[in-house]
DNA sequence: CCCTGACGTCTCCTTACCTCA
DNA sequence: CGTGAGGTAAGGAGACGTCAG
C-alpha cells in the first residue's frame, strides 16, 4: 500500500520520509503475519483521532497508535490482560476449565445424520464430554453471563427484547447432506470464541479442538470462525487506517500550503531585503511558538535573533542560498519545548504504529 | 546437506444463507 | 409479501512452513 502525497518542494523530502507500515502483508507475509498477528495486534491501538493529535512528541521518529474495538463488543482493543493468572499461555487451561454446554447447533447425536467424518466423531466425543457434565461451571470465562439464557438450543431465546435470533437455527435440523447449510452460532458461542480470539488470534490444533470441545461444534469451524474473524479485524483495521491516512493527508496538504505561502512571504521578502541573500547559508524554521520563521545559523540578523530560540543544526547549501528545511518537523526537533507544529503533532504518538517520519530532511551532503 | 512430497495452516476471494429495514 | 443490503459461515484456490523420507 502506498500513498502519494505530494506536498511540494517544502515537504517533498519528509514526505519520501514516510513509511507507511499497516499490516498489508501480502501473501508470502501471511503466514509468518498470522503467527505474529495477536503481538502485533496487541502493538495497534485505535485511539481517538483528537488525542493523537495532541500531545507533543520531541522524539524524532513518529509511531502511530491505533486501539481498535472488538467489534459487536464494546471493548478496547487489544484487550487487557487477563486479570488472573488463570489464562494460561497456550489458552487450554482456561479453556478447559470453563466447561459449559454449547448444545445450540448441534445436539450431540450418536446418528451424525449422514456424512460423517473424523470430526464427527470429535463432535460425538464432543458431546458426550457436556452431556456428562453440562453444568461444571468451574470456568474462568465469563459466561456467568450467559447463565440466565438458556443454552439448549431452540428455546435459549426467551423472546423479549433482546430476540436472540441467532440461536440455533441448525439444531433442528440435521444436516441431511444437501446443500451448505448456513448455520449461525448462538451468541454465547460468538462471545466465547471473541474471548478467545482476544487471547489468540491464531489456533493451534490444540486449542482449536478444545474451543470445538467447549463450544459443542466442529473443530473445522471454530477454525472457520477464526479465520473469519480474523478477516474483519483486518479490513476493520484497514478501514481504519485509510481514515487516519485521509486525515493525515489533509492536514499534510493544509500544511503545505501554508509552506507555500510561508515560502512566497520568504520571497517577497527577499525582494525586499536582497542582502539577505549575500548572508552564508541558513537553515530557515518556524518557531513553533509564534509560528515565524527564523533564520537560525546566520549571524545575528534582526528578524533572526528576534525569533531564533535554538539552534538548528545548519543544513547543507542549497543553490538558492536558502535552505528550507521541513520546517514544521526541523522546527519540532529544534524546539522542543515549544508547542509542536501541526504535523509534528499530527504523528506524535506514544507507541505502536509504524509509521514513521523522518524528522530533519537533509538532503545529502554531496559536496 | 539437499530435494521432494505430504500435511497443515494461512490469506484472499467468493458463494450461499440469513436477517432486517 | 417481495426485495435489496449487510452480516457471516463456509468453500476453494494458492502460498508458505514444517517434517519425514
Amino acid at each position: 500500500m502506498e500513498l502519494g502525497l505530494s506536498l511540494g518542494e517544502a515537504m517533498a523530502d519528509a514526505g519520501r520520509e514516510l513509511v507507511l507500515g499497516l499490516g498489508m502483508g501480502r501473501r508470502e507475509e501471511a503466514a509468518e503475519a498470522g503467527r505474529r498477528d495477536h503481538e502485533v495486534r496487541r502493538e495497534l491501538e485505535f485511539g481517538s483521532m483528537s488525542s493523537r493529535c495532541g500531545g507533543s512528541s520531541p522524539e524524532p521518529t513518529v509511531r502511530l497508535t491505533l486501539l481498535p474495538m472488538v467489534p459487536g463488543l464494546g471493548l478496547p482493543w487489544p484487550p487487557p490482560p487477563p486479570p488472573s493468572s488463570e489464562s494460561s499461555e497456550c489458552g487450554d487451561g482456561h479453556l478447559e476449565a470453563s466447561t459449559r454446554g454449547f448444545d445450540v447447533n448441534r445436539p450431540p447425536s450418536s446418528g451424525g445424520g449422514g456424512g460423517g467424518g473424523a470430526e464427527e466423531e470429535q463432535d460425538d466425543a464432543a458431546g458426550a464430554a457436556l452431556s456428562s457434565s453440562p453444568n461444571n461451571s468451574a470456568g474462568s470465562f465469563p459466561m456467568d453471563d450467559f447463565s440466565g439464557h438458556g443454552l439448549g438450543g431452540n428455546d435459549a431465546a426467551p423472546g423479549g427484547g433482546g430476540g436472540d435470533r441467532s440461536c440455533s437455527r441448525a439444531s433442528d435440523e440435521d444436516d441431511g447432506g444437501s446443500a451448505r447449510k448456513k448455520l449461525r452460532l448462538s451468541k454465547e458461542q460468538s462471545a466465547f470464541l471473541e474471548e478467545s480470539f482476544k487471547e489468540h488470534s491464531t489456533l493451534n490444533p490444540k486449542q482449536k479442538l478444545a474451543l470445538a470441545k467447549q463450544l459443542n461444534l466442529r473443530p473445522r469451524q471454530v477454525e472457520v470462525w477464526f479465520q473469519n474473524r480474523r478477516a474483519r479485524t483486518k479490513l476493520k483495521q484497514t478501514e481504519v487506517d485509510c481514515e487516519y491516512l485521509k486525515r493525515c493527508c489533509e492536514t499534510l496538504t493544509e500544511e503545505n500550503r501554508r509552506l507555500q505561502k510561508e515560502l512566497a512571504e520568504l520571497r517577497a521578502l527577499k525582494t525586499v531585503h536582497p542582502f539577505y541573500m549575500h548572508l552564508p547559508a541558513t537553515t530557515l524554521s518556524m518557531c513553533p511558538s509564534c509560528e515565524r520563521v527564523a533564520s537560525n545559523s546566520a549571524p545575528a540578523t534582526a528578524s533572526s535573533a528576534a525569533t531564533s530560540s535554538t539552534a538548528a543544526p545548519p543544513a547543507a547549501p542549497s543553490s538558492g542560498g536558502i535552505a528550507a528545511t521541513s520546517s514544521s518537523s526541523a522546527a519540532a526537533a529544534a524546539a522542543p519545548d515549544h508547542r509542536p507544529s501541526s504535523f509534528a503533532a499530527l504523528f506524535s504518538s506514544p507507541r505502536g504504529f509504524p509509521l514513521s517520519v523522518a524528522p530533519q530532511a537533509q538532503p545529502p551532503t554531496s559536496s
